[in-house]
DNA sequence: TACCTAGGATGAAACTGGCTCATGCCCTCA
DNA sequence: TGAGGGCATGAGCCAGTTTCATCCTAGGTA
């Protein structure tokens, strides 16, 4: 089998060596399993040796897998610095990237990414739009936006590209004495007693309600607060409970200000897209943006897996 | 059409500025010019921009293009890099590497590739089998030499893999005097009535008797001399003509101690190849070697041609 | 001006090589 | 021992590449 080194190969090394499993690089690089697996058994008949050893967990790089990775550190991003060069060069000067965002939560992720792409792309325009509407889809429509921030990649919409950024898990927060505690895991009616905390926006912005509460014909007592340390506030003091990305409490948890339940008994996976017009989909600045959130979301933060 | 970056890609481009056409460049990469034009389509439409110029000769490389050869040249010596180390790990070191070659000649493009081989091999022990023998091929199968450059493929032989080096021309010296440089081109016939000056070596191993004079039934008055020097010496002096390939005279044909004149109409063109044992030919240090050989021979030698 | 040649383009057909799907195997942990 | 996570494997499919056969163009030459 023949099969020369190709920069596929090291991106899925790179992946392989982030992710720890096959199965996991495989949906980080939109490919099956069985992909990675075909991919590196060929390179290795390729080398006549083993790249990697898998009947560890996570996996460990033999010198020789470890070679090729350290090649993959070094081209990858000398190869993602040229396409970006050549876009520029390629398709004139970025106009602007208005980012439209439903959630509070997205900030936590966003901004991190936001920085490393104006770096990249200093003369990109990177603004958020503000104001949190159920629906931003017309506001790409409208051209008021190049892109937005959504749950679901809602029925095909006409000249919307949706890209897969990541899915993540919300649980319920609660404070460490509340009696829901001793729960291993919350079900929907467990909230009709209780005050829920949220931010103030629609029902239908919450991961909480709208997948698991309203189906289920509860709406229970609300409270809201527009930060989130306000949230956490009211939850460690015992005055409600609320719901949230996982990776937006890691360090209140660790530090036993309140403890988090799955909600229902497999957790509440949410997942986010990024929506553009299908016109700006294939601007390279703005293909970049998409790319790098992601990639920096699945790297950062905890509890968060590819789509 | 789709199609990302590949290092295919990267190679195709610094063939291309290498060769300064699409033809040349493909012959180097063992491609069609179709292919590579194809090719090159594809990253043109996939880039949305030309990469290089081709109505003017040789082609030029558009801003676009530069930047991707600068990635080029960038990225791919070190892929070369990680796969000589990979090589090392994974076959375990190196054994000897006895070259066998058929003809003076072949000394002066193998010593400077020799000189670049062992900096990247050192361990590698390189030796030239001397001693010159009409059928180096034997040697091959008892294991006297890993490897053998020869004059056309012969028949498939049992065992043994060819590898095209590049082909190149053997064109015939004569003093700026001689009668019969007043001719554009020799014939045969031409020689029959003059002294030619040789190697001492069987005419099997001589281009232009093997290849010439010998088919059309002519064996001129010989003088031998050991070195190309000599050789010249004797040609300038007036006491003979010689045949000898084209890259090994240029200097002494621009400096007027000699002309040049090529054998026939169209000249006489030899290939050389490169014979291991099947065995030794998917052993990676002996592939690299005729790997280096042939590209540094194509770029270093004048008049020389991809097979 | 007509021809010739070298180099490039192009469309269709063939081939490969990658990917997915479906499934099976192995190991671990409850 | 049953379930689940993770990897391997073979068949089949599809798309990207290459080749083949031609055609086109430009530049040089008789």
């Amino acid at each position: 089998m023949p099969s020369a080194l190709e920069l596929r190969h090291l991106e899925t090394l790179l992946a392989l060596a982030e992710c720890g499993s096959l199965s996991k690089a495989a949906a980080r690089l939109f490919l099956t399993q069985s992909a990675l697996s075909h991919q590196l058994k060929a390179l290795e008949s390729h080398y006549g040796a083993a790249l990697v050893e898998k009947n560890v967990r996570p996996l460990r790089f033999t010198a020789i897998g470890q070679r090729l990775l350290v090649l993959a550190r070094s081209v990858l991003p000398q190869v993602a610095d040229a396409a970006r060069d050549v876009a520029r060069l390629a398709q004139g000067h970025a106009g602007p990237l208005r980012v439209a965002v439903q959630c509070h939560n997205c900030f936590d992720w966003l901004m991190p990414a936001m920085d490393a792409y104006r770096s990249l792309w200093p003369e990109v325009e990177l603004d958020i739009i503000s104001g949190f509407v159920v629906d931003p889809l017309p506001l790409l429509d409208r051209g008021e936006a190049e892109l937005a921030i959504i749950h679901d990649s809602q029925a095909a919409h006409p000249n919307v590209v949706f890209s897969p950024l990541f899915r993540y898990e919300s649980v319920a927060l609660m404070s460490p004495r509340h009696r829901l505690a001793a729960k291993p895991w919350l079900e929907a009616e467990d909230f009709s007693a209780e005050t829920l905390i949220t931010y103030p926006v629609p029902d239908d912005m919450l991961d909480l309600m709208k997948h698991c509460l309203t189906p289920a014909g509860i709406n229970p007592k609300r409270r809201t607060a527009e930060l989130t340390v306000a949230i956490l506030q009211l939850v460690a003091s015992g005055r409600g409970i609320a719901a949230l990305p996982s990776w937006t409490v890691g360090n209140y948890i660790e530090r036993g200000y309140v403890v988090s339940r799955p909600i229902g008994r497999t957790g509440l996976r949410c997942e986010l897209y990024a929506a553009t017009s299908s016109a700006g989909a294939d601007a390279a600045y703005i293909r970049e943006f998409i790319a790098l959130t992601r990639t920096q979301s699945l790297t950062e933060l905890a509890g968060v897996s590819a789509l």
